[in-house]
DNA sequence: ATGAAAGCGCTAACAC
DNA sequence: GTGTTAGCGCTTTCAT
């Protein structure tokens, strides 16, 4: 007995252009034309051909259009972390404005590792994305070399530089570190300790903002250096040990983000410390919670959603052959000063 | 005097698995194999291609590989707002895994938007993604057919339902906030206000624990309703409007997200209110703070890593084949009782 | 182990 | 306004 036809998948066939075109008594090139500039069509036709995408579902294979045409529509965007606002928050003002211009984003997290890093823009490459963003701007040599290979517009946010792959927009960290020294030295703290992140530019802003406190008030910064991502947990258990460790007076805290500055303020009001008074306290990011806690937190802000629009506009600058696009955007911080410090 | 080759583009021409043969003396057929099975190719050959590869900095064109095997090795994924940890956190862990399996990640948030989620389905789908993630178990007609239709594997997150439009990953809404609803009764609290935000989980939420709170004590739950995202600040200002109303013993807050319940700690310990012998909170999520704040928070914990991982392993459950696959995971939920409440 | 041929579904260039 | 012809850069199938 022979067996019957087994294993018949519905093999989900695509419709296709040319399939409407027959429905629509038109050839496959008129549809491409209805879809990407009806008014190359007739109405007639056009109805007749709208008709019959409506009839069939039809959802047209942009991976086919990218191949001919040589444009993906696609931006590769490359961030540390997901989770973490600061970089969210660029994303999302940035995935809305290209989205807007009818780009669609594929996205990696890079975890703040140059070999992930590597990795992800490689394959990322190979979806022929028609810009890249990239987070920071120190990147290795291989990433470098593809991208600029590539040949397509890259920007690197969070960061400037005078030599960016393409362009950048970001701040100064070691400025921001600077003012944030100033400041606390301005505002009559002598000591300080610096609690930090295990992330490049964290450690930029601190040995900055170090650099600078102690050329004004001739004292040694404590630092309490972390690996992993900045947390309030973290942020207490820091406090926990400056205390450990003794806590002098006029002694100010300049946290590498708000995450461990909101620790520092937990830790302090557990322990009964008066914020400023028993000890200040710094932030950098200037998250929702800094300006809605209690003691307010002073930290240094960046403005996120001008930062991810200005991405996206160096990258339609550039698409749109703009004759000399600026390299480089500053997109400043202002240290904003509320009641911890 | 005729015009010299003006606007001589440096079309940067890409190199081709055709250009790598003609380096490595072999057919362009032969290097697709050279780099999708390599064992199927002379070791020697094999070294010849890597060689060109090397040389030229060949990166291969996944669109065209796409297109030709009607594999793209990506995956769609909406959700409601990056810039919500509970949400990116599961983003984080699904495309950890999804990027260990090959596949790459086109986002879009869709900001609670029934229309926006549509067209991005529409847009996405476009692409010709392997699998689409949803988030929530509610979306239009429109959306389940275009789905349908692609006859790929879907997964819905966030929520669980009898009806997937293929599979779901999350927990029982309802069942979460009669969980949070009876611990009120249980600890002895007897008069409830409930602080939601705008989405559709989160009022369902709200109702569930309304229903449930009324039905034990007799008593009416008093709603502080908000339209927009969970913020701090509106947590804050529910608090205060709740006390302006006149805030009565034994009350407790519940709080659709960890986010309000923040809020409302921080309001509560301006107003020098004792949490939780003057008011008691119930957040919802348990993110980092809860834990870590004081008083810490008593919420609803929501394993977001093994969502996000249980929803990779159920696509890729469904590329493989596995004959009976689970269409609805439930990953619970679980009321930590903290200091709040 | 390697190659030739066909074709994925679209856009671009050029006819008519 | 519409159709014809060529690809885009791969994978697949079938020969050798």
């Amino acid at each position: 007995m022979p067996e019957g036809p087994k294993n018949t998948p519905k093999m989900r066939q695509h419709v296709t252009m040319t399939d409407i075109g027959r429905l629509a008594g038109v050839s496959q090139v008129t549809v491409s034309r209805a879809l990407s500039a009806p008014d190359k069509v007739s109405p007639e036709t056009l109805e007749r051909i709208k008709e019959a995408v409506r009839q069939t579902g039809y959802v047209p294979n942009a991976l086919a259009g990218a191949l001919a045409s040589s444009k993906s529509n696609l931006i590769a965007a490359l961030v540390p972390s997901l989770t973490n606002i600061v970089y969210s928050s660029m994303l999302t003002a940035f995935s809305e404005i290209m989205w807007g211009h009818g780009y669609q984003i594929t996205l990696s997290e890079t975890g703040f590792d140059p070999e992930r890093e590597e990795k992800a823009v490689a394959t990322h490459l190979s979806r022929r994305p028609d810009a890249v963003l990239l987070t920071g701007v120190h990147h290795s040599s291989t990433v470098r070399r593809m991208l600029l290979n590539a040949g397509i517009p890259v920007v690197e946010i969070w960061d400037i530089t005078d030599t960016p792959i393409d362009c950048c927009v970001g701040f100064a960290h070691a400025n921001a570190a600077i003012a944030a020294a100033e400041f606390a030295v301005e505002a009559g703290y002598k000591h300080a300790v610096t609690v930090t992140a295990g992330d490049e530019r964290a450690l930029r802003r601190r040995d900055a903002f170090e650099a600078r406190f102690t050329a004004r008030t001739q004292t040694m910064v404590q630092q309490m250096n972390f690996t992993r991502p900045a947390t309030l947990g973290l942020g207490r258990q820091a406090l926990s040990q400056v205390i450990d460790a003794g806590l002098q007076p006029k002694t100010v805290l300049f946290c590498s983000s708000d995450q461990f500055a909101q620790g520092v303020l937990v830790e302090a009001s557990v322990r009964g410390l008066a914020v400023p008074d028993d000890l200040a306290v710094i932030g950098f990011g200037d998250q929702e919670f800094a300006r809605m806690t209690a003691p307010s937190l002073t930290t240094v802000r960046i403005d996120r959603q001008t930062l991810g629009e200005t991405a996206a506009s160096a990258l339609l600058d550039r698409f749109s052959g703009k004759p000399d696009p600026v390299a480089v955007h500053d997109v400043g911080f202002k240290l904003v000063r509320r009641d911890s410090a």
